[in-house]
DNA sequence: CTATTACCCTACAAAGTTTATAGACTTTAT
DNA sequence: ATAAAGTCTATAAACTTTGTAGGGTAATAG
């Protein structure tokens, strides 16, 4: 399941990329908006600009932006990024992969290749849906 | 990402799958064999009958053994069991569905359209692959 | 230059989940 | 009866998630 921190950071992005033309936008105001606590979206937000998603601007009228178009933030990048592997299994997983303790050899293990068509049925899905998809409707 | 109590259960149930001539197989021996806590799989065994997989037998000479074939026992099944909901957002799952908090409706939110086919995609694998696709790899 | 604004960072606490342990109880075969 | 084996309840340890608190630091307006 998708973490809170997850859904938060879905919500907030619709709302930068819904909000483009404001400019800088205050992380308060999107706490406001979105009903999160500002502390905990700050970290999310910290997360999201240190990934190269977003950019913020300080001092007076500072806040974040969107540093790359909606259309181009993938979900799969954002959920890796906030709520962890996409794959069940970490010696299945491209991004945060691990060898199996005890698992002598990947490629006759059938449970390692059953997930692996899973991940990739995931991934082809979440890799080509972006920010853009989400918005325009009313809740995430 | 599988828990370890979703892993134990794989291994438990195919090592059942490939000792089904034996008769019922003491908790003990599972543990061993799979190096698991006994205690641990105690529950894992229990929570796997109650769902109508297992049977036991209680006393001297009995222990657990299969009650369904391994290949009428779905990967789908036993994660849902163990592992909890196999979809991404509660409002998209089938076992375990819950409303969002906030979305005045579901057939208009994308993410909700999004995860839908997530749950599709991977349900159509594990629905469709049993314990007995894992049995004769040599791990899982 | 200086006060304000708002991002940045660290620490920690509360809550929940997962994993594991301990021990008593019940059932069954011999 | 007795030993063997599953069943049940309680609880603890470890980890993760979620959230709070407070101050530090950088940028901007005037």
């Amino acid at each position: 399941m998708l973490s809170k921190k997850t859904k938060y950071a879905f919500h907030a992005l619709s709302y930068l990329a819904e909000n483009q033309e404001k400019g800088a936008i205050l992380i308060q105001e999107i706490a406001a908006a979105k009903k999160i606590s500002q502390k905990f979206l700050e970290s999310i937000l910290l997360d999201l600009k240190k990934a190269g998603v977003l950019g913020s601007k300080k001092g007076k009228g500072g806040g974040y932006y969107l540093i790359k178009k909606p259309e181009e933030i993938t979900l799969a990048k954002v959920i890796r990024l906030l709520n962890g592997p996409i794959a069940w299994l970490p010696c299945v997983s491209l991004n945060y992969y691990e060898k199996c303790g005890d698992c002598p050899d990947e490629a006759t293990c059938n449970m390692h290749l059953i997930m692996c068509e899973v991940r990739d049925q995931t991934l082809r899905i979440v890799e080509n849906k972006t920010v853009q998809d989400l918005v325009g409707s009313k809740q995430l």
